[in-house]
DNA sequence: ATAATTAGTTATCTTGGGTAACTAATTTAC
DNA sequence: GTAAATTAGTTACCCAAGATAACTAATTAT
C-alpha cells in the first residue's frame, strides 16, 4: 500500500508539478517557432524576413548604425549582419553614409527604406496587438523587464566562462 | 517656441515611450537567438541540438509519441520531424514501437536514451536556472501563462485566415 | 470495392546562424 | 614615426532546422 502510495505520488509530481523554470522554457520555445513563422508570414507580405526586419527596426529607432554594433546588439556574428545588410542595401532600403573612420560602414534608411519601415510597422502593429489580445499591458511590461533581465543574465555567462 | 517644444516633445515620445507591443516582441526576438544559441551550446556537451531536445522533453513527458502528434504539438511539418527523430534512432535514444495502426510510427525512449536524458536534464536544469536568476518563481509563472495566451492567439489566427 | 484521408518518407530549397581566413584602416607601443 | 596589434568588414564555406511538393502505404468513409 505504502509502495502503491509512494509511486502515485511520484507520478503525480511528475506530471503536474514540472518545475517552473522547465515550464519557462519549454513554453519560449513553443512559442518562438511558431511566432517567427507568423512574422516572416507578415513580413512576406513586403518581401522582408525576420533577419532584415530587425536591422531596419534597429536602424529606425537609432537613425544609423555600423555592421558590428548591429552585431553586438543582436549577438550574432559579423559575417550574418554583412549578408542581412548587403540584402537591405541591393532592395534600396539602406545606404552607407561615410564617416571619420574608414573601416566602419554606417548604414541608414534610405527615403524608400523609411517609406517602407511605416509601412510594414503598420502591419506588424496590427499582428502584434493581434497576438497580445488579453494581456494587460501591466502584464507586458512586467514580460519586458523579465525577458531583459535573461538576456543579461545570459551575457553575464558568456563573459564569466 | 512651441514647434521647438513640440518637436521635443515627439523626439521624447518616439525615442523613450516606444509601445509596449513593439518592445514586447522585440525583447522576445532579442532573447530567442542568445538563449537557443546557449541552449545548443549546453546541449552540445552530449552532442544533441534544440530539436532533438524538444523531441526528446516531449517523449520524456509522455512516455510516446507518434511523429505526427509531435510535429502538431511542436507546430512543424512532418519531414522536419521525421528527419530529427531519424537522428535520435541513429544515436539509440528513440526505438519504434509498434501499434494496432500500422501508418503511424509510435516512439519511445530506449533505455540508453532514458539514461541520456535524465544526464543532459542536470545540465540543462542548471543553465535554466542560472539565467532565471533574480526573477521570483511567481513572476515565472505568469510568463509560462503569458506565453501560452499568445501562442493560443497565434493558433486561432492560422485557423481563422 | 472504390475513393478519400492519414502517416510517414524522400528530394530539394531556403533562411539564418556559425567559423576560418583574409584585407584594409586605425590605434597602440616602443 | 614606424612596427605591431587591434578593429571593421568581407569572402568562402559549413550546418541546423525550417518549408514545400510529390510520393507510398495503410486505414476509413462512401
Amino acid at each position: 500500500m505504502v509502495t502503491l502510495d509512494n509511486k502515485r505520488h511520484q507520478h503525480y509530481k511528475e506530471v503536474f508539478f514540472i518545475k517552473a523554470f522547465q515550464e519557462f522554457f519549454h513554453q519560449f520555445l513553443l512559442l518562438s517557432r511558431p511566432f517567427e513563422h507568423h512574422l516572416n508570414n507578415e513580413l512576406g507580405k513586403h518581401r522582408l524576413y525576420r533577419a532584415q526586419w530587425s536591422i531596419l527596426y534597429y536602424i529606425a529607432n537609432n537613425d544609423s548604425a555600423t555592421l558590428v554594433e548591429l552585431a553586438h546588439y543582436q549577438r550574432i556574428e559579423k559575417p550574418t549582419v554583412t549578408r542581412t545588410v548587403t540584402r537591405l542595401e541591393e532592395q534600396g532600403y539602406l545606404e552607407h553614409i561615410p564617416g571619420k573612420d574608414r573601416r566602419e560602414k554606417r548604414m541608414q534608411l534610405t527615403t524608400h527604406g523609411k517609406k517602407v519601415y511605416e509601412d510594414v510597422r503598420v502591419t506588424i502593429d496590427q499582428f502584434e496587438k493581434e497576438i497580445l489580445a488579453h494581456i494587460p499591458e501591466e502584464d507586458q511590461l512586467a514580460g519586458i523587464e523579465m525577458m531583459k533581465t535573461i538576456r543579461m543574465n545570459l551575457i553575464s555567462r558568456e563573459n564569466s566562462k
